[in-house]
DNA sequence: GCAAATTAATGATTTATTCAAG
DNA sequence: CTTGAATAAATCATTAATTTGC
């Protein structure tokens, strides 16, 4: 049942290299028309749609975070363990934790030599580097309040929002992988995107189970 | 600031009440072609924008099921402090306690006297009246594994998702209430849509706080 | 070796939560 | 305080790895 009616995308292993150097580049939620340019690009190296990016940044991003979180979690009962082992011991004399956190590193990977990879590049939305202004231009639906915004939020918060809308209509489509067909655009309508909020953030809402 | 840059919708009462009844008449999660219709019927009676239609049917389906768990919860605690007290009380003779939860009935409004309300009536996705057979034609990419599915999920889950995108551009736009602009689509894209799940389900993980 | 059976990854949806305008 | 807007977490579902018995 693998051919005809395969339901899912599965990503290519180009496109799965460009999407995780692009998210180690900094992207994280790309908004509609980065969306459209990297389904653009990736479409390229076999089918795949622009939901297929979005869903993978979000679904990526979310399951760092949560590896993430986990480690952390094992850590801090690690430590904790370590400490309530130590405090047996009754002050033996003090050493270090091996407790470095490496924050995903970039493996540089030959990924230059990609058609296509360079141009996608640009889209990166970097750690702070500031190309957040030029991509204001593009997007005016939220300048009026712009104006007004605090300086913080300004240089940090920065985020334009897009809705769009595609009905698909594409007959279910072929095999799997490979092949490069036109996206059929139909309708218009809402999606949102992007913001450049920091990762790493530690887990809200652990406890407060009760509803009201 | 109020005319000038308004950044969010603001719903006329005729828009309100039709939406309302919508919901009442058993809408939940419109998809992209409905909520299409359902925008542009809107728009006779003021601004709206088709995300302005998808995030009320989804706010307002959260909501109303935010509020009858707090209605089931604070009755679930009045039952116990009640049993508890019948039981201090020591089996004082049985009665019957004030419990029924009238799962929202419809007022039947005076709706039908608006322009396009009855047009849009239409698209109603009702208690499991079956209509569902009859969307399928227009969605054909999930249609190759509808074809395995059990007898169960063909007469119930039955589910269509459609993927859009529209990229607003229209300058930060009018005062708030009134005008009908033609809504100006872009590019191409991803965002989901209907399903008729039951409401009223007790709400899962209230507890279960462990991270690992 | 090789399928059937399990399990792990991950694509796709839905639901909950949070933010912020008015 | 209400509610439109947006994001994040949880969940569902399918595909890929892998284990297992033969």
């Amino acid at each position: 049942m693998s051919p005809a009616g395969s339901t899912r995308w599965c990503p290519t292993p180009e496109q799965l290299m460009i999407l995780e150097e692009m998210y180690r580049s900094g992207v994280r939620t790309p908004n509609a028309s980065q969306i459209q340019h990297i389904t653009a690009h990736l479409s390229f190296y076999g089918k795949i749609e622009g939901k297929n990016v979005f869903y993978w940044f979000q679904n990526h991003k979310a399951r760092e975070r949560q590896k993430l979180r986990r480690k952390l979690g094992k850590q801090l009962q690690q430590q904790q363990q370590q400490r309530l082992y130590l405090h047996q011991m009754q002050h033996s004399q003090p050493h270090h934790h091996p407790l470095h956190l490496h924050c995903f590193e970039s493996p540089a990977s030959s990924l230059q030599n990609l058609p296509f990879y360079n141009s996608a590049k640009c889209l990166q939305q970097g750690g702070l580097s500031a190309d957040a202004s030029s991509k204001m231009v593009n997007y005016t639906w939220k300048m009026g309040i712009q104006e007004r915004v605090d300086i913080e939020k300004s240089l940090v918060g920065m985020y334009d929002r897009d809705w769009m809308m595609m009905v698909d209509v594409a007959p279910p489509s072929l095999p799997c992988c490979s092949s490069r067909p036109p996206l059929k655009t139909l309708e218009l309508f809402p999606i949102t995107a992007t913001n450049l909020k920091e990762e790493c953030s530690s887990s809200k809402h652990n406890l407060s189970c009760n509803t009201n």
